[in-house]
DNA sequence: GTTCCGATTTTCT
DNA sequence: GAAAATCGGAACA
């Protein structure tokens, strides 16, 4: 993808087997990777800046952990889908499956550094200053304009309109690990990460 | 800067 | 009926 002279992130999205891991080292790993999402012609895209780890039966704080729903079912489903919920009777939340189908665990992604079609997720977020554009769940989920239709979408296919993709240019960074927000279980789990220094991450 | 509160769906008690 | 993987605005310091 050009952005300008700039090639941003590679043509193949990230490959299913990349989810088919351990929830936390995914977690770990997917930091640094581009967040990418078609939108008829256009395309938006960003830096996914900070995560967490949401395991199944043996965390207390994940959706999954008293077993299915309506609601949770994809995360019990295929590595590398999208786990899209409402929340607050107001957001969507946008998690990515992990470990082999049949365990249920997902990666919340919590922030992404805008990178192209800024103006555009300005736009849908109603907002000028670019640090408040997609520095939170909710906000990332407005920016790029992911719902409830979005829910099981298989962000490993080239054809979806949701995907993930490794950086053309990788930079390197320090990652930092620390305890999962909002929560009132299981808080003492240090399955957040960020990059450190990022401007985008929603709290430090 | 901080804290408090309303928005109002989904799930569980 | 209450709490939740949140956010933005109002009130206060």
């Amino acid at each position: 993808m050009l952005v300008g002279s700039v090639v941003l992130f590679k043509k193949w999205p990230i490959d299913g087997g990349f989810y088919a891991r351990s929830t936390v080292t995914v977690a770990r790993e997917i930091l640094g990777m581009m967040l990418v999402r078609r939108i008829g012609e256009g395309v938006l895209a960003g830096r996914i800046v900070e995560v967490e780890a949401y395991r199944g039966a043996d965390d207390p704080a994940s959706h999954a952990y008293r077993g299915r729903t309506m609601r949770n079912e994809v995360m019990f489903g295929a590595p590398g889908c999208a786990y899209v919920y409402f929340t607050y009777g107001n957001h969507y939340c946008l998690n990515i499956v992990t470990e082999e189908m049949g365990v249920a665990a997902a990666v919340l992604i919590r922030a992404v550094e805008p990178l192209i079609g800024v103006e555009v997720m300005m736009r849908n977020r109603s907002v000028s200053d670019l640090l408040n554009v997609a520095s939170g769940p909710g906000k990332l989920t407005k920016a790029f304009q992911i719902t409830r239709e979005d829910n099981g979408c298989d962000l490993a296919d080239p054809s979806s309109s949701l995907t993930v993709h490794e950086p053309s240019n990788p930079v390197e960074f320090q990652v930092v690990q620390t305890t999962r927000v909002g929560i009132r279980v299981a808080r003492d789990l240090p399955w957040r990460f960020y990059i450190q220094g990022n401007l985008h991450v929603s709290r430090r």
